[in-house]
DNA sequence: ACTCTGCGTAGAGGA
C-alpha cells in the first residue's frame, strides 16, 4: 500500500509491461510527499537514528540554538552571495561594507541576541566576518568577468579548467559564463527530497564526445568551515543539489551526457572543486533518502511487554553504539529517552553513556515521558493520514485552483522591489494573466504561501507572505528576488507538514526529563501519570516544579510583600472585582507554586486576570502571559492596553491582533540599530506575552539554561484547552504559575481515539483540579439571564452558578418591533411566536414529529433543521434585533453551510456574517456570547448514532451557556435521547415545559 | 466521515 513514485530514466529498461529498477535503471522514491531536507540525508549518513531525532526533537536538547560559530557562517554565505549580485567593481571596502551591513542586519538580530547572552558581541562576530573578506575578494576577482551589457545580475565567471569533469571541457578556451542571478533558492523536486541552493548559475561548456556546445545549470554549494570534503558535504551538495538542479533547469529530463555536476567552494582557502554526480551516488543518496522517509512515515506503536498499558514506537533505527561519536551527539538525550532504558543492551559501552542520562530519573519519571510520547505518536500517526490529503502537489493547479488554494497563470509585473518597512525583504507583485475569475477572496494579507513556476519541476521557488492583494494583482513579500525563469507563475497557500506540535511537544517533554534542576523530579512510591509538583531549590534560589505523585500547593501566611507604595493601588483594585475575583487574585499572591483559577462561563475571566497582571506587577514581579492560540493571547492584552500596561509581545505579526502590533517584536523594535537595544528591550520588558508553542522555538526563551530567562509568574489563559505537553514550556521558565480555564469546557483537541482513550485529552489544568486547596472559582456570572443559567447549573455546574448582579438576572433580550410583528403571526406560526418572544428565554424546538432526517454529505448536515434555523433569524431581525446579536451554533462544519445558504438571501448578509462572526461550530464559539443564541443539534435518524461529538459533556456545556438572553435549541429529542448529556437538557427542558413540538 | 490551532525555513559549523 505504500506509494512511490517511478523516476524513468532510461526507456531501454522497459520488458514488456514492467519497467526495470535496479542499480542501473530508473529510480524509485518511497513516499515521494515526504520532503526529506538535504541535511538530513547527509546526517543520516553518520547515524540514521540522529537523522530522524533531529526531525522529531526538532529543538536542539541542550537548549543552545545557534552557537556563534554557525552564526558567523551563515552571515558570512549571506555577505558572499551578496559580493556575487555586486554590479559595481568588488573592493576590498566595497566588502567589508556588505559585511557591516549583514552584521548590524534585523535578519540576524535574534540570533545575534543569543550570541550576546553567551558573550558573543556584534563586534567580535564581525571580526570573524571580516576575516573571509579576502578570500572572498580572491574568488570573486578570479571568476568573475564584468559583463555591462548583460544588465544588472548577470554576472561572468571563468573557472579553472581543472574543476569541470574529464568529458567535459569548458567551450572556447577557457572561458565558462556563469550567471549568478538567483541565490539561496528553495529546491522541492519530485525525488522528495528539499532543501536551498546557496547559488545557481548557467555554464556554457562544450561536449567533448559529442562536440556539441551544451549549457547546463550547476548548482555551487559554499561552506565557511574546515575544508574536510566529508562524504556529508558531497551528498548534501552535489548528490542533492546537483541532482535537483539537473532535473528542474535542464529541460527534457536528463539528456544522458549533458553535465550533471556541482561546485563546492571551501571559502577558507578558496578551494573550488566540481563534483560530477555519478549515478551510484544518486542510487546511494536515494536509498537513505527512502529509509529515512520510512521511519518518518510509519512510527508504528506496539505494546510494550510491561504490564502498563503504554505503547513505545517500534519503527526506531537502531544505536549506531559507537561511543566516540555517540559522546557528542547533540541527540544524545533523545537518543536514551527513546531507547527506554531497558531496550538496550546492558553490557555496551553506550549503556554506559546512555545510563548518565537516566541517572537522575526515576521509573515513574520514565513512564510519564513515555506515556506523553506515545501519545504524541498516536496523534501524529493520526493527523499524517489526513494531512497526506493537504500535499498540494498531488493535484493539478487547476484542482486547487478550484478549491481556492491556489491561484493560477500569474506573471511578473514589474521587478522585486525592497519592502517599505521591513529590511532585507523584497516585495514581488504578479498580476493574473488571464482575468475570466477574481482573486481577490482567496488569499488574506498576512497569509504564508509558496510562489511556483508552471513546470511540474518548479514547484515552491520560493516562500512568502501576502502583503497585498486584489481581483487582478497579488504582491509577496520574500527575504529574496523571486528568480524569474519563467513566464507563468501560480501561488499556492502554504500548508504545513512538519507537525511543530509534535517537535514541540516532544522537545518539551525531553527538556522536562534533562538533568536540569528546574525540571527535576522526585521518586514516586504510587501508580505513574499523576502530574504534581514538588518544590525544588534551584540555582535562582527560587523554586519549581514538576513531580509525581500529587503534592498539595503551598502558601505564603500574609501579604506582607506587597510593598507599601502599592498597597493603597492594590486594594483600589481589588475592590474594582467581585468576591469570587478578589479571592482568586488573592490566592494567586499567596501561593508559592500553582493556582488554578476555575472561570465559568461569563464570570468575567479575563478581566480577573488583567486586574492580576496590573497588580502582579504592581508587587514588582516579571509576568509572562501566555495561551495556546494567538487570539486568545490577543484578547487579554487588547485589554491591557485600555490600562496603559507596557508588555512585549512575541509572534509572528501577521498572526497578531492589528491593536496588538505596536507591542510587538517587530513593532517595539523597528527603530532599533543593535541587538544590544533588543537584549535591553527583553530585559525590561515586565510583562511578556506570546503563545505556548513560541515559547519552545523563540529566541527570547532559547538562550543557554544556566541565563534561562524566569518570571515570577506565568500566567496560562484558556489553560483547560492545552495539551499536557504543549503547557510544560512556558511554567518551564517561572517560578510559579497560574492556570486558569474550566475543565468544564471543551478539553484540548485529540484526533487519534487511541490516544484519547490513554488520556491525551487531559490538559494539565484538568489533572491540577484534583488539588482543592489550589483551586479558586469564579462562580459570579454576568453572561446569562436566570432561566440560561439555571440550566447550565442544571446540566453541569450544579448549582454553583450565580449571577453577579439582579439586573444579570432578569435582563431579557431587546426586540422592539416585537409587538407590532405579534399580529402578523398566524397559529401556523405559534411555534415562531413561542421561541421570538423576549419573555421566554429558554426554548426547545423539537423536530421529531416532523422528521427532518440529517444527511451525509462531506459531513453531516440537516436541511430541516437549516431552514427553521434561518426562518428564526429572519424573524428575530424582523422583530428588531441586530443581526449582531444573533449567535448561531451547531457541531458540525457541514451543517454551517446548510445554513448560510439559507441565509444569504438577507441583503448584506455576507459582511455581516463575517463582521460579527455569527455562525460558528461548539469548539469556536467557546470564550464568546451572544445576546441570542440559535443551536442546530443536527443529529436525526432512524437507527442508533453511536457515540460522537455530542456526547460530550462539556461541548453541551458551551453550546448552552453562549446565550445572555435567549436560548433557542433546535433538534429531534427522540434521537437525542440516545447521548447522555442531551438527555439532560432534554428531560431538564421537558420539565419546565420549554419543548415545542 | 464530526471537532481543528500552532510553527518561518533549512542550514549555519564542530568532531
Amino acid at each position: 500500500g505504500d506509494i512511490v513514485n517511478l523516476v524513468p530514466e532510461n526507456t531501454g529498461a522497459v520488458k514488456g509491461n514492467c519497467t526495470v529498477v535496479d542499480d542501473k535503471n530508473n529510480i524509485l522514491v518511497l513516499h515521494p510527499d515526504a520532503l526529506i531536507s538535504g541535511t538530513t540525508v547527509s546526517n543520516g549518513l553518520g547515524c540514521l537514528r540522529r537523522a530522524i531525532l533531529n526531525e522529531r526533537f526538532k529543538i536542539p536538547t541542550n537548549a543552545d540554538n545557534i552557537s556563534p560559530v554557525m552564526l558567523v557562517g551563515t552571515i558570512v554565505h549571506s555577505v558572499f552571495q551578496s559580493a556575487v549580485k555586486l554590479t559595481s567593481t568588488v573592493t576590498r571596502d566595497s566588502l567589508l561594507k556588505l559585511a557591516k551591513d549583514a552584521v548590524s542586519s534585523r535578519r540576524y538580530f535574534s540570533d545575534m541576541y543569543v550570541g550576546l547572552t553567551m558573550n558573543t558581541d556584534s563586534k567580535t562576530v564581525l571580526a570573524q566576518v571580516e576575516s573571509y573578506i579576502p578570500q572572498i575578494e580572491s574568488w570573486i576577482k578570479e571568476y568573475k568577468r564584468d559583463r555591462p551589457t548583460t544588465g544588472v545580475g548577470s554576472i561572468d565567471f571563468q573557472l579553472p579548467i581543472t574543476a569541470v569533469p574529464d568529458h567535459l571541457k569548458p567551450a572556447r578556451g577557457s572561458t565558462v559564463r556563469y550567471n549568478a542571478s538567483t541565490l539561496n533558492e528553495n529546491v522541492w523536486p519530485r525525488f522528495g527530497l528539499k532543501g536551498k541552493i546557496d547559488l545557481t548559475g548557467k555554464f556554457r561548456i562544450k561536449n567533448n564526445k559529442t562536440q556539441a556546445i551544451e549549457h547546463s545549470i550547476l548548482p555551487l554549494e559554499l561552506k565557511t568551515g574546515k575544508d574536510s570534503h566529508s562524504m556529508e558535504h558531497h551528498v548534501q551538495v552535489v548528490a542533492i543539489y546537483t541532482m535537483f538542479c539537473n532535473e528542474r533547469r535542464n529541460k527534457d529530463g536528463r539528456p544522458p551526457d549533458s553535465l550533471p555536476a556541482g561546485l563546492l567552494l571551501y571559502l577558507k582557502n578558496v578551494k573550488s572543486s566540481c563534483v560530477p554526480l555519478k549515478r551510484a551516488d544518486q542510487t546511494g543518496v536515494l536509498l537513505l533518502r527512502n529509509k529515512i522517509a520510512d521511519y518518518l512515515a510509519k512510527t508504528t506503536i506496539k505494546k510494550s511487554t510491561t504490564s502498563d498499558s503504554t505503547f513505545i514506537p517500534s519503527n526506531f533505527p537502531p544505536t549506531i553504539d559507537n561511543t566516540r561519536s555517540c559522546q557528542r551527539c547533540s541527540q544524545l538525550r533523545n537518543c536514551a529517552l527513546m531507547s527506554l532504558k531497558a531496550a538496550i543492551d546492558q553490557t555496551s559501552e553506550l549503556m554506559v553513556l546512555l545510563s548518565q542520562i537516566f541517572e537522575h530519573l526515576t521509573d515513574t519519571d520514565l513512564a510519564y515521558f513515555k506515556h506523553w510520547a506515545t501519545c504524541t505518536f498516536l496523534e501524529e500517526q493520526e493527523t499524517n493520514k489526513k494531512e497526506k490529503q493537504k500535499r498540494f502537489w498531488l493535484k493539478t493547479a487547476n484542482e486547487r485552483m478550484s478549491e481556492g488554494k491556489c491561484i493560477t497563470n500569474l506573471e511578473i509585473a514589474g521587478s522585486s522591489q525592497p519592502h517599505s518597512d521591513l529590511p532585507d525583504s523584497m516585495v514581488q507583485t504578479f498580476k493574473r494573466y488571464v482575468s475570466d475569475c477574481g482573486m481577490g477572496n482567496t488569499f488574506q494579507i498576512g497569509e504564508m504561501v509558496l510562489i511556483s513556476g508552471t513546470e511540474p519541476n518548479h514547484i515552491a521557488m520560493a516562500t512568502g507572505v501576502v502583503h497585498a492583494i486584489n481581483q487582478s494583482f497579488i504582491s509577496i513579500t520574500t527575504d529574496r528576488c523571486v528568480p524569474t525563469f519563467w513566464l507563468y507563475f501560480f501561488i499556492d497557500r502554504h500548508v504545513w507538514l512538519g507537525g511543530i506540535s509534535v517537535q514541540s511537544a516532544l522537545s518539551n517533554l525531553s527538556i522536562l526529563m534533562s538533568d536540569n534542576p528546574q525540571c527535576n523530579m522526585a521518586t514516586c512510591p504510587q501508580s505513574s501519570l499523576i502530574l504534581c509538583f514538588k518544590i525544588v531549590k534551584i540555582m535562582t534560589n527560587f523554586f519549581l516544579l514538576f513531580i509525581f505523585p500529587p503534592r498539595e500547593p503551598s502558601f505564603v501566611k500574609n501579604l506582607d510583600f506587597v510593598p507599601r507604595s502599592a498597597k493603597d493601588e492594590v486594594g483600589r483594585m481589588l475592590r474594582g472585582l467581585n468576591r469570587t475575583q478578589r479571592q482568586a487574585i488573592k490566592r494567586v499572591l499567596l501561593s508559592k507554586d500553582y493556582t488554578l483559577v476555575v472561570g465559568m462561563p461569563g464570570s468575567g475571566k479575563t478581566t480577573t486576570i488583567v486586574a492580576m497582571i496590573r497588580i502582579l506587577l504592581l508587587c514588582g514581579l516579571r509576568v509572562l502571559v501566555t495561551s495556546y492560540t494567538h487570539s486568545a493571547v490577543d484578547n487579554l492584552l487588547i485589554k491591557l492596553i485600555k490600562y496603559k500596561t507596557k508588555f512585549l509581545r512575541l509572534g509572528r505579526s501577521g498572526q497578531v491582533h492589528p491593536s496588538v502590533h505596536p507591542y510587538t517584536e517587530e513593532g517595539l523594535s523597528l527603530n532599533m540599530k543593535t541587538p544590544r537595544e533588543l537584549l535591553k528591550l527583553y530585559d525590561e520588558s515586565r510583562v511578556v506575552a506570546c503563545t505556548c508553542l513560541a515559547v519552545t522555538s523563540h529566541a527570547f526563551f532559547a538562550i543557554p539554561s544556566q541565563n534561562r530567562p524566569i518570571f515570577d509568574v506565568c500566567i496560562v489563559d484558556e489553560a483547560s484547552q492545552i495539551a499536557q505537553p504543549a503547557c510544560l514550556a512556558p511554567l518551564l521558565h517561572s517560578r510559579r504559575f497560574v492556570l486558569v480555564g474550566d475543565h468544564l469546557q471543551l478539553p484540548p483537541l485529540v484526533v487519534s481515539q487511541e490516544a484519547r482513550k490513554m488520556g491525551a485529552d487531559e490538559s494539565l489544568f484538568r489533572r491540577l483540579t484534583s488539588h482543592k486547596p489550589a483551586l479558586c472559582e469564579l462562580t459570579l456570572q454576568y453572561r446569562m439571564n436566570k432561566d440560561i443559567m439555571e440550566l447550565s447549573n442544571h446540566v453541569t455546574y450544579e448549582g454553583r452558578l450565580e449571577c453577579a448582579h439582579p439586573s444579570v438576572a432578569d435582563s431579557t433580550v431587546k426586540l422592539d418591533n416585537y409587538e407590532s410583528m405579534k399580529t402578523l403571526m398566524t397559529d401556523d406560526t405559534k411555534w415562531l411566536n413561542r421561541a421570538i418572544d423576549p419573555k421566554i428565554s429558554v426554548l426547545f424546538l423539537d423536530t421529531s414529529q416532523v422528521s427532518f432526517v440529517e444527511k451525509f454529505n462531506q459531513g453531516i448536515h440537516n436541511t430541516g433543521e437549516a431552514k427553521i434555523i434561518s426562518a428564526l433569524t429572519k424573524w428575530l431581525i424582523k422583530a428588531g434585533c441586530n443581526a449582531s446579536r444573533i449567535g448561531i451554533i451547531a457541531p458540525f462544519r457541514k451543517q454551517l453551510k446548510a445554513i448560510e445558504e439559507k441565509l444569504n438571501q438577507i441583503e448584506g448578509w455576507c459582511f455581516i456574517k463575517e463582521m460579527f462572526r455569527i455562525i460558528n461550530t461548539v469548539d469556536k464559539y467557546q470564550g464568546r456570547d451572544k445576546s441570542v443564541i440559535l443551536v442546530s443539534f443536527v443529529r436525526s435518524k432512524e437507527e442508533a448514532l453511536g457515540e460522537k461529538l455530542l456526547n460530550d459533556w462539556r461541548r453541551l456545556n458551551v453550546a448552552i451557556t453562549r446565550a445572555k438572553h435567549k436560548l433557542v435549541m433546535v433538534g429531534c429529542t427522540r434521537s437525542l435521547m440516545e447521548y447522555d448529556p442531551c438527555k439532560k437538557i432534554i428531560e431538564y427542558v421537558r420539565s419546565k415545559d420549554l419543548v415545542h413540538f
